[in-house]
DNA sequence: AACCAAACCGGAATGGTTCCGGTTTGCCTT
DNA sequence: AAGGCAAACCGGAACCATTCCGGTTTGGTT
């Protein structure tokens, strides 16, 4: 998705084009790699000049999450992060420096088989499997020391 | 797992069978089917006449989980919950009712394949598909309608 | 029976996220 | 171009499941 396809997203929903939700969606562009946290996303904001609040910024996130522009990873101990690939994937979460990498892959039950199979209907999915990355395996280069729990 | 493998693996991993950790034990045990909340697990205890704290049920929960005897279902606003299959599997939420289950599959992407491709060493799977139960979607007969978010 | 690290306890602290009510603003109408 | 209004924004207070604290108890070994 592009900046301009946001912004088009925004208005089809209804959605006000306001200078706060532009720099979230800059922010989100320019860091899409890094599945950014709402702290981050503010920081990298307001550190480029962009005025707005972390009430705002986690308002907006929920907005866009909740409208399918984006879909958020939560977690419980550590933040929650954003991401903007809309791909079947899984998302890989180093437990040394907290980087969050994708790797594609088909969803592994079909959506018909769990309807017939128990009668479930799936409406979003998460995958992800945590370890260790290449860096931090190779004698943890390593930034951000952010372990889960163990 | 059985109760008495489970004060078994206590026993091997040097860890200490108190009466505490037996009553966590129980109702794990007892509740396995509905993946319980450590607030559950604490009520189910004193309920049935157990004594032991809040505290103590968080800590056994995460020294059980941190030895691998159970494994922690970890939410963002919701409450986390304790499942005890440890085979690999799909867990199935319904975002009407919170009804937890289980469904076997295996691993979509093995472990050898990551490692060779993206020098990635896998620790822990996660695997969720959220929707709404059969329950749920006819007509949300519901029990605790504990909607995530959005 | 003594010893000690591990486990337990209640209560205070934590911290990412949400809520609150009051103010500002995008956007539609006229 | 001005008016009107719901949506969006704001800072600060509140939330709450979980963790932390230090002081006490206890399982298991010597």
């Amino acid at each position: 998705m592009t900046r301009e396809g946001m912004i088009e997203s925004l208005r089809e929903k209804g959605l006000k084009v306001t200078s706060q939700r532009l720099a979230v969606i800059d922010i989100l562009m320019e860091q899409r790699v890094l599945h950014p946290s709402a702290a981050r996303v503010f920081a990298a904001a307001t550190g480029r000049g962009y005025r707005l609040s972390l009430s705002t910024v986690y308002a907006t996130l929920h907005e866009f999450s909740r409208h399918g522009l984006i879909k958020t990873l939560e977690f419980d101990q550590r933040e929650n992060r954003y991401e903007m690939n809309p791909e079947e994937h899984i998302n890989l979460i180093c437990e040394g420096c907290g980087r969050i990498s994708d790797y594609p892959v088909s969803r592994a039950v079909s959506e018909e088989t769990l309807l017939a199979d128990r009668g479930f209907r799936v409406r979003r999915t998460r995958m992800e499997y945590y370890g260790f990355c290449r860096g931090c395996l190779r004698g943890g280069s390593s930034r951000k020391p952010r372990a889960g729990k163990t």
